[in-house]
DNA sequence: CGGATACTTGAGAAGGGTCAAACGTAGTGG
DNA sequence: CCACTACGTTTGACCCTTCTCAAGTATCCG
């Protein structure tokens, strides 16, 4: 029984969840979209906060926006950044445990009652099928992060930052990632400093592997110098 | 709209999903505990596998498994630790992504068929409400997780982690905690290495905040002393 | 009892945090 | 419209923590 494993064959990438071929389940049964209301916010709304009652959940229609909390020594953690197709508020109380602000000017939501979802699903087992895969998602990606964190040097977690930002943009295919957040909630996304998002930034850039026409903008000129060293779960 | 926020107050312990007063969702609706088989496994052995197919769902009756993947340069990371009440097997695509195998000899799982269990749910709506409660319970556990990373210190991703084992521990009262899984295990589960979980638990037992009576137990002299500068999220 | 594995401890090196400063930019109000 | 200010970003210097390598000890299992 080996302990500190092992040997790595790399064979697939990480963070698959937010890869193209997932994105159709995003689709809703119609029945749930009937019950929708869209709402536009603005850049640094507070949509809820820590020990609000949960009421409503959320789909991201447009724009961006992050969960997040503050520890009591004044550092906040980002725990998620919401792209459109992304749901969120759900929780397994009654109440929240973090904060969600809408971080692009503009940001569109669809908002549905919780309980009018909830006795949807009592009736309709597509919705209810729906909701789980929606929540199993939601999981995969969570655990995608912590494989992150895993990794352990700044230039690694940024890397990765970019190829999950990549992946989860609408056009998968473009060579160019847009950054919308601050590099301060890249930071608190990644738990490094801010200092050490912009220096591995710089590092990137200054191998080649990146350009910055601006800063909330990242084109990825080899994706293979981005991937290469990059670790990923294999066998 | 500040961005490196913030003042914290303290105000509530993080990790919540795992204290006892969450434990009562676990019990399970009688006409999906009549699905399950259990079935008595051997410390190391490996329950599924990366990409295997997913035809079960489990649940840890008692002792412990982990869920890991090793990364492509060698090392391993584990994503969760499953003790006795949890649930785990779920998947968005139709294949595994993770390794689960057993830390604990004699560990018994409850195997349910995945496609006994979805289309009882699809007819149930209890079994339905129940599956997704278990898993926002899940994401609640990985989210606390992700927040256990951001503390930048190894004696105080420790110190969480001890707390963290603590409540999910059957009996939470206890001030002794047991640790059955061996110490890289703890490493690979908090990203730190061997050494350095070694060394924070030596640092824990000279400050006088546990001892240890043998390597496996830890019992929690002074759960101040553990708590006190411990991060949580606040306000 | 013996070998392998797990655990602990030490010393040196490397990476990131912190503090500090400079630059760029956007928004505000005169 | 400009100047000013606040904020975001980048870069540098230094220090502290953790990783790595290494050795020694303890423990488990055959």
């Amino acid at each position: 029984m080996p302990l500190s494993a092992a040997h790595g064959r790399l064979q697939s990438m990480p963070l698959q969840a937010n890869s193209p071929r997932f994105r159709n389940i995003q689709n809703l049964p119609n029945v749930m979209e009937a019950l929708a209301a869209t709402r536009q916010c603005h850049r640094g709304q507070e949509i809820y906060g820590r020990e609000d009652p949960v009421e409503q959940w959320y789909r991201v229609v447009s724009g961006m926006a992050r969960k997040s909390t503050v520890l009591n020594d004044g550092r906040r953690r980002i725990v998620d950044f919401l792209l459109p197709g992304d749901y969120f508020g759900f929780s397994v109380n009654d109440e929240h445990y973090f904060d969600v602000e809408v971080v692009v000017e503009g940001t569109i939501l669809a908002c549905y009652s919780r309980r009018q979802v909830e006795a949807l699903a009592d009736s309709d087992p597509e919705v209810s099928r729906h909701i789980r895969r929606l929540a199993m998602r939601a999981m995969h990606r969570l655990q995608g992060r912590i494989l992150i964190f895993g990794y352990t040097t700044a230039l690694e977690k940024v890397r990765a930052f970019l190829i999950e930002m990549g992946q989860r943009s609408q056009d998968g295919s473009s060579p160019v990632v847009v950054l919308p957040m601050s590099r301060y909630d890249i930071a608190d996304y990644l738990a490094v400093s801010v200092e050490t998002v912009s220096r591995a930034l710089t590092a990137l850039k200054r191998r080649g592997a990146i350009v910055l026409p601006d800063k909330h903008r990242v084109m990825v000129i080899d994706p293979g110098t981005l991937m290469e060293e990059q670790r990923s779960p294999a066998n």
